[in-house]
DNA sequence: GTGAAAGCGCTAACAC
DNA sequence: GTGTTAGCGCTTTCAC
């Protein structure tokens, strides 16, 4: 025997309802009840009327957890974004908070609701769970962060996964994500074409959106017949915390270099005031260029000439490429256009 | 009969492993594994080693829909963000933001699961959908907006409701936010002790929050000695867009002032900018107080002076609030403490 | 210590 | 057109 809801109604707690209580207020069966509320064409419009009426002024709605186990359907997709567990910092980066308002709103337009979690961004692995446990029929992933391997086996598992990311070599997950290695190109470029040569690079190239960028970067001063030079290079994470130590010592160290291109928007704040602590101006002696375009990018000091990421496409791109994917449709990872804005950190009149 | 699993398995897509599966493999009932996979005393140590071990080394996870739905249980919680529908905005302020990463945080820590949504911002009621559902046990919903009645009435319904945002009169709901009486007060003394006395008020009173931290304001004014003018006060909106034109004509129209408090980090970036545009500057001619102290405060031009909100102790009281309510305790609001956070954007010497 | 069986709230054959 | 019934995957009494 089994009676779980058997301790005594406390105070007001109120007693969910559910389709026995209104079958009996209707004078009908559960069947009719939940054909009825499922407008089936088989019962009565008069009864349909009815019940739905009777459903809806006690307030009545369906238990989605019966309902799902019955049907073996569910419509909940889980969004994990990593954080950094030696810090255990926050999920803070505009960007990423601004990407998981844009999933939200795509996946309450495909009626599909959003769990949002957390996980190791060493252990990215782990949000299996969130689909193993049936919490989630699929899994929208935050960033690639170190674990390109972690993700592909997940993929080889064929679980149904999407990734925030850029395309790398041998990968079997979808990813879908800005063109980083455009992203990195038209930031170097417009610089060299405002006359900059000596220009530095900030971000940790073990990640694989970095990695990238970095390549359109290299890629910009080769054609501009400009060598690349490794001691122009910061390997700052995203965590403004670590970031902002790392970039004072670069820029109390490092001296000759006339624009930096950043990995994100935050670290290029960071670099401005790392800069102007040893007394560099920008853009006048140093030129700076963002990345993401966060929605407070034009209301920094200065304004920032960053590159901007598709936030307001990314989620339904996202939910489409998992949405497709559980369809069964090959899982191609997806590169969306990215292009300058430009503003006053790298204006167009060289500095 | 029913078998709604009956579509054939297509292609790669994995059947989910239950506990039927992990019995046969086991040798052992059902039961036995499900003993197991509690670890109940009631089994034997070495069999429940065994049942683990496979259940394991299977990626195994016990399915939760059907767990909740035989034990009358649910460990989600719903966290709500209201959208202005006219504008249809994405959730994007930092502020609120933050506060969801918060609660994430402390729900995770609980171990509970966090379902986000949005809702119509002149609808919040709609947010009981997720509790009469079933989908969650509570609902935590991030801000009044102009909605006290409809908040007030989901409370009678004995709703399990936390609603961060400030304590007003004739209130049923549990409510858990910043002292926005204090923060008013403390953002208007700090002006008034610089030697401000033309201080403006930017916030759109209809909200709670607002109107608690503008009698805050008015308060510290009175103090002082110094008259309220209402023509000092520009109803700006939280959204960005609207509130940019509406500062936009109000600094425009009215130059009399030498001082603003405001009821966001982005408005006072807003009006900064709205400033400069019609020649004056920060902080010399027109101090600047913000709210929020979001991360990014420190990083702006120039960096804000703001009152800073207890974000990352935010989400741990919300939740405990919500977990307290549901144990039957008295839902008694509760206000935080904030304190502000000097920058330059206002700062001491001054300007 | 373990298994058989009932039932959580719902849907969908299958009867009538 | 509506009711009866089985069963989704799990937990727990009850029997052994």
């Amino acid at each position: 025997m089994s009676k779980p809801n058997s301790k005594q109604e406390s105070g007001g707690e109120q007693r969910r309802l559910q389709m026995v209580d209104i079958a009996r207020l209707a004078g009908v069966s559960v069947s009719t009840v939940s054909r009825a509320l499922n407008g089936s064409e088989l019962v009565n419009a008069e009864t349909r009327q009815r019940v739905a009426e009777l459903a809806r002024s006690l307030n009545y709605s369906i238990n989605f957890g019966a309902r799902n186990l019955r049907l073996q359907e569910n419509k909940t997709v889980a969004v994990v974004v990593p954080y950094d567990a030696a810090s255990r910092q926050h999920i803070s980066d505009p960007f990423f908070l601004s990407i998981v308002g844009s999933i939200a709103d795509a996946l309450t337009d495909r009626g599909y609701d959003m769990l949002l979690s957390r996980v190791d961004a060493e252990r990215l692995d782990l949000a299996s769970h969130w689909f193993d446990s049936g919490k989630a029929i699929g899994i929208i992933l935050i960033g690639q962060w170190r674990h390109h391997d972690q993700l592909n086996e997940m993929a080889a598992r064929k679980l149904p996964l999407v990734v925030w990311g850029g395309e790398m070599p041998q990968q079997l997950y979808c990813s879908v994500g800005g063109d980083n290695v455009l992203g990195g190109t038209l930031a170097t470029r417009h610089l060299l074409q405002q006359g900059r040569r000596r220009i530095a690079f900030v971000g940790d190239a073990n990640l694989p959106e970095v990695w990238l960028r970095r390549q359109g970067y290299a890629q910009a001063l080769r054609e501009a017949g400009v060598a690349v030079d490794p001691a122009l290079e910061s390997p700052a994470p995203f965590e403004p915390g670590v970031a902002g130590d790392v970039l004072r010592e670069f820029c109390a160290r490092v001296r000759d270099f006339d624009a930096v291109v950043c990995c994100s928007d935050v670290l290029a704040l960071l670099t401005i005031q790392a800069l102007r602590a040893v007394g560099r101006s920008v853009p006048g002696d140093v030129a700076v260029v963002g990345y993401d375009d966060m929605p407070l990018a034009a209301y920094c000091d200065p304004p920032l000439t960053t590159v901007h990421q598709p936030v307001a496409e990314a989620g339904a791109e996202l939910v489409e490429a998992l949405l497709g994917q559980m369809r069964g449709d090959r899982a191609e990872p997806r590169t969306m256009p990215v292009y300058l804005k430009l503003r006053e950190s790298a204006p167009m009149a060289g500095g």
